[in-house]
DNA sequence: ATGGCTGCAGGATGCAGA
């Protein structure tokens, strides 16, 4: 089963990107971020022609996540725990049925967090401890699912090409690396870090300043996996090559095959 | 380069992104 994650950076804006890379790689289930639109706005048809069942969660504007599935998608939730249900378009999760028994996935866009110091970086630190308490319950459920999306977080120097340009970010703050650090913690993996030798590996080039042709990238897209999905890792992989299609996404795909 | 693009809302520029 592939499983992919990509920020799109507006759904509607990169419909045809997004169906040509469905076709290609065939992945199962992808996560979609930054859909910058409202549910009524998704154009789901588009995905249901692929073959696709869509489930999302739309915000005008900004944010926004979805889940494309090949399988049916079963308790859907577009909510972290306390949320009171006028939050941020952050976080949606459905359920899979898979050989021997329930994949949960959930696409996730952590926030941004900029500027250091401001009540967006305490907005992105608290919604990571919801992440981290969503994610302790369903490892104590004993449940096998797959945390994908934009984390908005480097994890390590090596996940930067040019570490000190970010040391003033949000996304590379010592608490921001922390948090991060606790989740996995708990027991997940990362699984590009699981398969590759990650230095050099990014999943998000700037528009500006030619970022892309000097490889001014981060790896703050991240796929983690609860033990029992982590036991059917075979593969994962950063799909570069849609950085250079016209009008891409900031982001690239980031893909992972679990032998279910 | 002190954010140098990009998408979106709205109908000009401002906001958000990372």
């Amino acid at each position: 089963m592939k499983i992919a994650t990509w920020n799109i950076n507006g759904v509607r804006a990169r419909l045809d990107g997004a169906a040509a890379w469905l076709k290609d790689a065939n992945a199962d289930i992808l996560c979609l971020q930054e859909l910058k639109c409202e549910d009524a706005a998704f154009p789901g048809e588009a995905f249901a022609d692929l073959g696709y069942n869509v489930a999302t969660r739309g915000q005008k504007g900004f944010n926004g996540v979805a889940i494309l599935s090949k399988l049916p998608l079963e308790d859907v939730s577009r909510h972290l725990s306390d949320d009171d249900g006028n939050d941020q378009a952050r976080f949606i999760d459905a359920v899979v049925s898979v050989a021997g028994g329930a994949l949960r996935v959930a696409s996730l866009y952590c926030p941004n967090g900029n500027p250091t110091g401001s009540d967006r970086f305490d907005y992105k630190l608290a919604w990571m401890e919801r992440l981290q308490a969503y994610a302790a319950a369903h490892l104590a459920a004993e449940e096998a699912f797959v945390l994908a999306g934009d984390f908005n977080i480097i994890p390590e120097p090596e996940d930067a090409r040019f570490p000190d340009n970010w040391t003033g970010d949000a996304l590379f703050q010592p608490e921001s690396r922390a948090v991060f650090r606790r989740l996995v913690n708990l027991g997940l993996t990362d699984a590009i870090r699981a398969v590759e030798a990650t230095a050099g590996s990014y999943t998000f080039w700037d528009y500006q300043a030619g970022a892309w042709q000097k490889n001014n990238g981060i790896r703050i897209d991240h796929v983690l996996l609860s033990p029992l999905a982590a036991d059917r890792l075979t593969d994962a992989a950063i799909d570069k090559r849609t950085r250079e299609w016209e009008k891409p996404s900031d982001h690239v795909p980031v893909v992972v095959d679990l032998a279910f």
